[in-house]
Order: structure tokens, then C-alpha cells, then sequence
DNA sequence: GACCAGGCACATC
DNA sequence: GATGTGCATGGT
């Protein structure tokens, strides 16, 4: 990958003194956050925070509960978070997951190596790459960096990545870019998220977007 | 009513 | 390896 424009870490700086610190997944913890990860599945938050919601209210939010609970009830319960047939077929491919190769233990998953674990999460059905990565990076604290639809098409549209950059692609120019902590890594991809949302949706609102103004300021030119 | 959201699996070419 | 489709609710 070649290097082009600007430091991602200025971008950082940028979208930091832009948007602030953005808080995510904020008390959640252990299977809290995992579940979280696979709702979201292309999926607003809000909806997400329905269904883990009622899950809690009902008691279900532990690694116990949920391998006991059927498919069907726990279906109903997430309903809010959308596809949600198939998100409690994957959230039950998780927890045996977890149990067969972890005797349900996540201290016990998150003594893995990040390479090692990776790739297992991938072999898990419903589990693809980001979701991967964020349970790596959010519920473990991994050195994992988090690309989504929304870094594709930012860093795609202002030249740092080619236009069909892949996952992989994405993730590598930011590793190679970005200092490696976990922390660093949350921010960063939670402030991307929040551009995204607030001004690169498909149809762009670039007027006072944090990142436009900066790349002017920054490049002569900069095609948008 | 259209568009979109913190994707993924599976089929097909 | 690229492209298309199903999955589904809830906010704007």
C-alpha cells in the first residue's frame, strides 16, 4: 500500500478535537459486548440497545442463561436489533463455541493469541471479519484495529485507499499507520463511525465535515 | 414511502 | 475473486 496524504494520526487529532472522546460500548462488558457485536450487524445501535435491554431485563445476559434459553425466546427478545432469526442462530453458534473450545470460559478465550483467536472467530457462523475484530478490540482489549463501511468509504473517497479496497487492505494501512494500542485503536474507530454518520452516508453532507476541512487545509485539491 | 444502519452467509458466474 | 441476494426492525 502506497503511503498517500496526510498522517492518519493528524485525521485522529482532526476528528478528536472535532467530536471528542466518543464513549463506546460504555459499561459493557464480557458476553455484553459480544452480543452487542453481533446485533449490530448492519444495524442502527439504538436497536441494539432495545434488545440487550430487554435480554437483561429478562435475566438472559450471561453465558449460562443464554446457552439454556431456546432459539425461538431468545429470538423474540431481540427483535428490536432486525434479522432477528438469524442473529439468534449466531449468537447460539457463539456460546458453543464458547463452550466447546473454551469450556465456556471468556477469561479462558481471552488468553488466546490475537492471530490464534481471530482466526477461530472465523470459523464461527455469523462471525466474519469486523465482528471478529470487535470482539477482539472491545470485549478482549486486543490490538485489533476495527475497519467498517463507513472507513472504507471515507478513506476510499478522499484517496488513501483505492476504491475496492478490501477488509484486510483497509486494516493493514491503518496497523501499519497508527500506533499500536487498543485504546487508540476504540477512539479512532468510534470517531470514524461518528463522521461517518454525521456526514458520509451514501448520500455525502460534506458541508462542515471535521475531516473535509481538514484534508483542505491539509492538501491542495483533494477531490470530494 | 424511500433510505439507511457499527455485516454475514450462501449461491452463482 | 467479484457480484447479487436474503435477512428485518426502527429512525429520519
Amino acid at each position: 500500500m502506497k503511503n498517500r496524504g496526510p498522517d492518519p494520526r493528524a485525521i485522529y487529532r482532526a476528528l478528536y478535537k472535532a467530536f471528542g472522546p466518543q464513549h463506546w460500548w460504555p459499561g459493557g462488558v464480557g458476553i455484553e459486548m459480544i452480543v452487542g457485536a453481533i446485533l449490530t450487524q448492519n444495524t442502527a445501535w439504538s436497536n441494539v440497545e432495545k434488545a440487550i435491554a430487554k435480554l437483561k431485563k429478562s435475566g438472559l445476559l450471561s453465558v449460562k442463561r443464554l446457552r439454556e434459553v431456546r432459539t425461538a425466546r431468545l429470538a423474540s427478545l431481540i427483535r428490536s436489533s432486525g434479522y432477528f432469526n438469524q442473529k439468534a442462530i449466531k449468537l447460539k453458534a457463539f456460546l458453543s463455541f464458547l463452550d466447546g473450545e473454551y469450556g465456556g470460559s471468556l477469561e479462558r478465550m481471552g488468553r488466546e493469541t490475537i492471530r490464534a483467536l481471530r482466526e477461530k472467530l472465523l470459523s464461527v457462523h455469523g462471525i466474519g471479519p469486523e465482528t471478529a475484530d470487535s470482539i477482539l478490540l472491545y470485549a478482549f482489549e486486543k490490538r485489533v484495529f476495527v475497519v467498517d463501511a463507513y472507513t472504507l468509504r471515507i478513506f476510499a473517497r478522499h484517496g488513501f485507499l483505492h476504491s475496492r479496497a478490501s477488509y484486510d487492505e483497509a486494516q493493514r494501512f491503518f496497523m501499519e499507520r497508527l500506533p499500536s494500542r487498543a485504546r487508540y485503536y476504540n477512539e479512532y474507530h468510534a470517531l470514524i463511525v461518528r463522521t461517518g454518520k454525521e456526514y458520509c452516508r451514501k448520500k455525502p453532507r460534506c458541508g462542515g465535515c471535521p475531516l473535509n476541512r481538514f484534508l483542505r487545509r491539509e492538501i491542495r485539491g483533494v477531490k470530494h
